[in-house]
RNA sequence: CGGGGCGUAGCGCAGUGGCUAGCGCGCCUGCUUUGGGAGCAGGAGAUCGCAGGUUCGAGUCCUGUCGCCCCGACCA
């Protein structure tokens, strides 16, 4: 069938909408392949169905290429297995609950780990039926607390998601392995920019995870890469430790007067006042010992103050911290904390010997003191002195104090050295596209999947999940590949691969045209012939939006017996003549 | 949930308290035009987000309310 212009359910728009704010967004919408139907809710329309056919083709084919077997969930749930592993709670508001006519919660899938390990608990009984490989493509809802960037983030999305069920770890991690290879495959085979990064390994006891980020300017995350090769998301950056120094000859403590120095500029800046260096280096903020009070809220609701002590250039990173508290949740230190912890002298605030004891006899209990892994023993550093108006200088961590131990908590920055030793970090963003790890034991422990292993034993299954973003895979690659004309698909992915394109008003154009889109559609080749009657600006600035890899213009070449080839990408065009035509176009298709 | 912005035709926007609410794009009809978003003529299309109030008179002022978008905390 050869779709036509005239006939095809597309409008576009000259005009971006006023809502849309990433190229991405404006141009799927202005082409027609996307319309809101609700915040964060989209139709599809045609040439989106199209895109999303492809991509769901390439994904099938890799999963069932390592011999995963696809499978369906419903999209609307029962209550009780999200019960049973506390994500009824745990989701919170992020989560679409109804109730059917008799009352019973039900909910519209975030995800499917639940269901994967109950079927898996139903069907299978013995090791015999390990390993597992199974997906589903299905759509999944997340009642998001900020939908944007069009289908980048909506609350209805597509996704692939896989999950793995083996014996034991070493099943597991070949799992995993043989998962991430078919994930590079299918990124590859979609024609976009993508960054593999090591990702928080979280609560789940060290498990490896990874994410795919497509890498964008527009991207929502921040991950860090080195030439070297290390990528990782800001949350799983380790930092290395400096190694300890002696500090045989290193000088006394001292505490001064230093009225008016409650921050760090502050303290810099009297430093190099008062206190010049011998050898002439400018004091900086990495020179002075910054200590940030947090209080974390623990899981049976009881509030602990924390005491974070990190190089004064850096700020703590709200997401690191996060992370390194967990299950633990970082909390502000109010004013009311402040005044229930006197002894923290409010832009004061240093390091004393052993660690916990803030103040020596008047150290408050369960005061905990961490240090960032830069305060390693031996380095000096300039430090509050726990008392209104003064500071300590020349501390050294080990002789003058000492810490409850390390949290890696501050910033990252442009320019920190890769955990691996593989250079300096650079900061890029990217929109994550996939998400493999290692789940463990969680799931099949929670829902008791058990199964017999060869000596008659049981023994729970290990899992690994992988999801894969499918609509926001479609995004990410209009993103990565659009130009200031319009959508451009790679070959792969593309709604067609041809857009037939007939200028003029002369019936032998139209039939030309004809011709050509039907000799293409004989051959097998997916081709938009656009047989409307209206300018040629029009038909034009329409194929270039709307981003077929190829156009071929049929028109007032034809006089001369030319039809012309317009590469889309790269703007190039040449003329043929028109009876060599087909053959070139499907060399075109075929390249 | 905090901060900012916006609700007027399918889309993008204008609209000093005053007559019948406008413009561009798009759409329909006719004629002309056809290699870079054509021209002329005619037409369809809006309870100005909703509710209440002030006023002789409200798209415009006041109060409330709902919705949407953007920036931050969460995630494929």
């Amino acid at each position: 069938m050869i779709a036509r212009m005239t006939k095809l359910f597309v409008r576009t728009l000259r005009e971006s909408p006023a809502d849309a704010e990433f190229p991405s967004h404006k141009l799927l919408v202005r082409a027609g392949y996307i319309r809101r139907a609700a915040p964060g809710i989209y139709t599809w329309l045609p040439l989106g169905i199209a895109v999303l056919a492809k991509i769901e083709r390439i994904v099938r084919e890799e999963m069932d290429a390592i011999g995963g077997q696809e499978v369906r969930f419903p999209a609307l749930l029962p209550r009780e297995p999200y019960e049973a592993t506390n994500r009824w709670t745990e989701y919170g508001d992020n989560l679409f609950r109804l109730k059917d006519r008799k009352g019973a919660d039900m909910l519209l899938g975030p995800t499917h780990e639940e269901m994967f390990t109950l079927l898996v608990k139903d069907l299978c009984s013995s090791y015999k039926d390990l390993p597992l490989n199974l997906y589903q493509i299905q759509t999944k809802y997340r009642d998001e607390a900020r939908p944007r960037a069009g289908v980048i983030r909506g609350r209805e999305f597509v996704m692939k998601d896989a999950y793995t069920f083996d014996i034991d770890r070493a099943g597991l991690e070949r799992a995993y392995q043989q998962m991430r290879d078919a994930y590079c495959r299918i990124f590859d085979r979609l024609g976009f920019h993508y960054v593999i990064v090591k990702a928080d390994a979280g609560a789940m006891g060290g498990s490896a995870s990874e994410e795919f980020q497509a890498v964008s300017p527009n991207g929502e995350d921040t991950f860090v890469y080195s030439d070297g090769g290390y990528a990782a998301n800001v949350e799983a950056v380790v930092t290395p430790a400096p190694a300890a120094q002696a500090w045989d000859d290193a000088p006394a403590a001292h505490v001064e007067d230093t009225p008016d120095v409650p921050t760090i500029d502050s303290l810099v800046a009297m430093c190099e006042e008062r206190f010049p260096r011998s050898d002439g280096r400018a004091w900086t903020g990495a020179d002075t010992l910054k200590n940030v009070v947090v209080m974390i809220k623990n899981l049976d609701g009881t509030r602990t103050p924390l005491v974070i002590g990190l190089p004064g250039d850096r700020q703590v990173d709200d997401k690191r911290l996060e992370v390194a508290v967990a299950p633990g949740e970082p909390d502000a230190f109010t004013e009311d904390d402040f005044a229930a912890y006197p002894q923290l002298a409010r832009g004061y605030i240093g390091p004393m010997k052993d660690g916990a004891q803030f103040l020596g006899e008047d150290a408050p209990a369960g005061v905990r003191y961490l240090l960032d892994p830069r305060v390693a023993p031996g380095t000096t550093w300039v430090s509050g002195a726990n008392e209104d108006g003064h500071h300590c200088l020349d501390l050294v961590a080990g002789r003058d104090f000492t810490a409850d131990g390390t949290i890696d908590v501050a910033e990252v920055r442009e320019g920190d050295p890769a955990p691996d030793g593989s250079g300096p970090l650079k900061l890029a963003r990217g929109i994550e596209i996939g998400h493999i790890f290692q789940l463990g034991y969680k799931y099949a422990e929670a829902l008791g999947l058990k199964v017999l292993d060869p000596n008659g034993k049981l023994v729970t299954a290990i899992m690994g999940s992988y999801g894969l973003g499918v609509t926001r895979a479609l995004a990410a690659i209009a993103e990565d590949t659009y130009d200031e004309r319009g959508l451009c698909w790679p070959r792969q992915v593309a709604p067609y691969d041809v857009m037939v394109v007939a200028t003029g008003k002369d019936a032998a154009v139209f039939e030309a045209a004809q011709q050509l889109c039907q000799g293409l559609d004989d051959a097998g080749v997916a081709v938009l012939y656009d047989d409307r009657k209206a300018s040629p600006g029009v038909k034009f600035a329409d194929a270039e939006l709307l981003g077929m890899p190829t156009i071929v213009v049929v028109g007032r070449g034809l006089a001369q017996g030319v039809v012309e080839i317009r590469d889309r990408k790269s703007g190039t065009a040449r003329e043929v003549p028109v009876d060599e035509a087909l053959a070139q176009v499907l060399a075109e298709v075929e390249r």
